[in-house]
DNA sequence: TTGTATGCGTTATCAC
DNA sequence: GTGATAACGCATACAA
């Protein structure tokens, strides 16, 4: 391998020199600086990182840490994110945390051992606090949060527009005429989903409609728990259901096919995330789209900005978007 | 940050020592070994990461190199991956190619630069060999290729039978009656694809049926080329698609949808990868399920296998299995 | 603008 | 079984 050494030697200058032409210092005369990218091109020099990460204290690596990469929300945020890290020169570590505190925290130290320079984090469900997070990031690192964040926490956050989200979503359904809508809420713990639930609260009582705790069903988040919420919400006199996730609308959408409901004549359903699958299926489902890519795009250009000393980057609030499909749509 | 410096002060011994302690040397008493460990513990150190590369040649974090990583198959496999090494002490380094071989080589570099100690790949459709592997991978770094592979590249190799899947999707469409059965075959670089061609054709000349290249569709590998593709093929008389991609076979469903035929009736789809959607769409696609997480699980552990010096791992080959739905389902 | 000197934290080699 | 020493490659403070 060759080291900057190599190309002083080469040069006759010394690996000081070639280290600040290499490292864009000012302090570098226009044609050494020249001859010493030509050099290291030539001789196939490569940074050796381990070397530049010791000596700075920090590496050209951000960590990933998202619950689960499979998720099409998540594996979407981490290109989106990745695509700019890249035009950078970071590359990105990817952990998963399995909805875990404790795989979370495990994550964060393995982060902090490869002295990355940044974090960026969704949280996991089961974190019902940031504390542990701030406890195990290196207080150099630059954490940024996206999607399911802690206000209480420090840095950047970018963030889905929930509230408006769910309030969208739920007036949605009222517009296509449905008389009882309940809600998958998720858990509370998130503030994410705490927000969706509180849209779509907004939204009933704004259009003169009742809220009835009996058709609010919390703690789902996967498909079996939709299913047997739905079950619940059909049960009480449900009509409609706004769902905090595709996933649980899937099994919300289950359920009234087992009853041998006419979707959306009969029962109508709109869920978030916009996952793949929401196109496809029959009846297609409706959905609030999140733009992951984009958010990963604003996740890693709020590290980028933050590396300035002094530049501040608050919250960010990525707009939702109503995607009308067949399962909501009653009235043409 | 605690180093191991710091321990060896803490206890009176030299940092050599505690060095050997904490990498589970032999030569060590097992009460110092004790004790240092404990006072880790509570000092609350953990390795720089960092220097330790610098000082081995080489880190704790493997490469892996995909060509899109939203794509279910990849995200899985990364997940599997991920799951083992994490039980080993390793962190993934994730880079995508974007289907792309300048980008592939980019990300081999970034890899190489990082002193990954492997790269577990699945190269980019426009790779038309492994030269640019070979010549961006350090010669210590373990590589592992996995589904699309270059086989004149050395190293383990985790692949699917293809052409055994492909056999298998094809023979089970002559058996539901079907008797004009064309193909969406992708790019015949990759040697993947190339399996599955010939999986479909030894099935087709097995069960004494002609092989009609007019009815062989080769470039596709997105839903609008299996959109096209299954147009033209419906236009030549076939009356079912085996397709080498979901997204391909979704494609080609839609084709048959807006010629107003009946699926499974008038034309029969099976699909390869066994996408999440394609158990969720009606008519429900059957497909060849691939294994993705376990693949996954393979390389990484074919990687570890290869730390040891000595150790040999060569091809694996994971089975694929069809999963009946009812694109394909004419008999009961 | 360039050179000199030093150290980041770890591990390997050698000696004891 | 432990200690002393050196070196991995790079980036910076300081001197010139």
């Amino acid at each position: 391998m060759v080291t900057i050494s190599d190309i002083a030697k080469s040069l006759g200058i010394t690996p000081s020199t070639v280290s600040r032409a290499l490292s864009g210092s000012e302090r570098v005369k226009e044609s050494t600086r020249k001859a010493v990218e030509e050099t290291a091109e030539k001789m196939g020099y490569e940074r050796n990182e381990a070397a530049s990460s010791l000596r700075k204290g920090r590496s050209k690596v951000v960590g990933i840490v998202v619950p689960r990469i499979n998720r099409e929300f998540f594996s979407n945020v981490i290109g989106g994110a990745e695509s700019v890290l890249d035009e950078h020169g970071y590359s990105a570590l990817i952990c998963q945390s399995h909805e875990n505190t404790l795989d979370e925290i495990k994550a964060l130290k393995t982060l902090r051992s490869n002295r990355v320079s940044g974090v960026l984090i969704s949280h996991a469900i089961s974190s019902t606090n940031g504390e542990h997070i701030l406890e195990n990031i290196a207080p150099e690192a630059i954490l940024v949060q996206f999607d399911r964040v802690f206000s209480s926490l420090p840095g950047p956050k970018i963030i889905s527009d929930n509230f408006h989200g769910a309030y969208e979503g739920t007036r949605h359904l009222i517009e296509q005429g449905y008389k009882k809508i309940g809600i998958i809420a998720g858990f509370m713990t998130s503030e994410a989903y705490a927000a969706r639930l509180n849209g779509y609260k907004q939204a009933l009582s704004d259009m003169g409609m009742e809220i009835d705790e009996d058709i609010i069903f919390y703690g789902s988040i996967v498909q079996k728990g939709g299913y047997e919420a739905g079950k619940i919400a059909l049960d009480r006199g449900c009509d409609a259901i706004f769902s905090t996730g595709d996933y649980t609308a899937l099994g919300a959408l289950q359920a009234a096919r087992e009853r041998g409901l006419r979707v959306p004549e009969d029962f109508g359903v709109v869920g978030t995330a916009d996952e793949r699958f929401s196109a496809l299926i029959t009846p297609s489902l409706s959905s609030m789209a999140q733009h992951p890519y984009e958010m990963g795009r604003r996740a890693a250009q709020a590290f980028i900005t933050s590396l300035k000393p002094g530049a501040k980057v608050g919250e960010i609030v990525v707009p939702m978007e109503l995607i009308k499909r067949e399962s909501s749509s009653r009235i043409q």
